[in-house]
DNA sequence: CATTAAACGGAGTGTTTACTCCGCTTGTCA
DNA sequence: TGACAAGCGGAGTAAACACTCCGTTTAATG
């Protein structure tokens, strides 16, 4: 009943809101570029803010990431529904090349953040479960298809995603390797002539 | 023509010797479990010396690292050779398996430890490029035998190993989900049909 | 404007961590 | 078995880090 965005919670001010953004772009872009490890005050730097600031808007360095991550797997959601559009079985592999080109690092930032024991379940738990049933629908329909072998489960087609996401982030986005291992991947997981 | 191994060095003290293994054991489980920002007090204590022992052997953290993963990508190294007895162009298949099922993180690691800065290319260098020599020439065997597109190189196969390395890791080494995944990068590594 | 509460910056705190130093222990060899 | 260098343990040091506190600034509202 307050306002549209940010329930239960009083709107921001205006500067407050620019910098809580601007924490989060940085973030993001450091995960990427240093992993989990990256420095709060590194963050407050690139954000040109001060180390206080950020700490008033996340409690903890856990929770900044955490919300960081959510908001990509949010995102990635939104954009395996939206694939779901195309007819076919072939709105899995769209959905593939989408993720690849586009979001950077979000599962294998997820992955590397309960590697590193920050966990966060609670939080992230439901953004991956969403994302996870989404995965799903698109690939059952593209089993029921027969445009996809139907010994694969949803678990290892995330890992395969994730791993070429690995790959595209290592050798740069758009890079012909990238490409072809995108190609490798889709060709194994397409139904086999003899088989 | 002082001894046989450890040219130029003196021969190691009896207990010496027995720390440095220990030391290098540790770590390498520890690394796997924890990732590149394992403690080297960690390593001290489970190794049963004292933190001096650590530092004496290896003059810091990033050297202990680089010292076990260049093992581990020579142990890999080997592995590539030793395979590559086995006739047709199937070795490289032969490779991946016994890659996935025993040396755990190597490449994965090697990867962890770029991404954090710990760099070491002077040291790991010499040992990578071995490693992708060898991977090389199962790689064109087994595209001149037909078995393997012809549209990848040795960099994607090793991308795909890696990941592999990934998932099974995150899975278990022996569980359905690496198999599977293994075994759909291995079709999607082989020639089509219609193509 | 004037008022005020929300938001800010950054010096300071406690903790963790890589690495050093040095007095003690132990393997080696005659 | 005695002498001694090689090796050892772990308290200590400095730097980096996550996080706190509070005096100052600033957006919002009448």
């Amino acid at each position: 009943m307050t306002s549209p965005k940010r329930p239960v919670q009083r709107r921001l001010r205006a500067d407050a809101a620019r910098n809580r953004a601007a924490i989060l772009a940085v973030t993001e872009a450091l995960l990427a570029e240093q992993g989990p490890s990256l420095s709060t005050e590194e963050v407050a730097r690139r954000a040109g803010v001060g180390v206080g600031t950020v700490f008033r808007h996340f409690p903890t360095k856990e929770r900044l990431l955490v919300t960081v991550v959510r908001a990509r797997l949010e995102r990635l959601t939104a954009q395996a529904d939206a694939v779901a559009a195309i007819p076919d079985g072939s709105a899995l592999f769209a959905l593939f090349a989408a993720v690849i080109e586009h979001t950077a690092s979000t599962p294998a930032v997820h992955h590397a953040l309960s590697t590193a024991g920050v966990d966060g379940e609670d939080v992230l738990g439901a953004a991956m479960a969403e994302f996870m049933a989404a995965l799903e629908r698109l690939v059952r329909r593209a089993q029921d298809a027969a445009v996809v072998r139907p010994d694969v489960t949803v678990a290892e087609v995330f890992d395969l995603l994730v791993a070429l996401v690995h790959v595209a982030e290592r050798r740069g986005r758009g890079s012909q390797g990238a490409q072809i291992a995108l190609r490798v991947v889709v060709d194994g997981l397409g139904v086999r002539p003899g088989a």
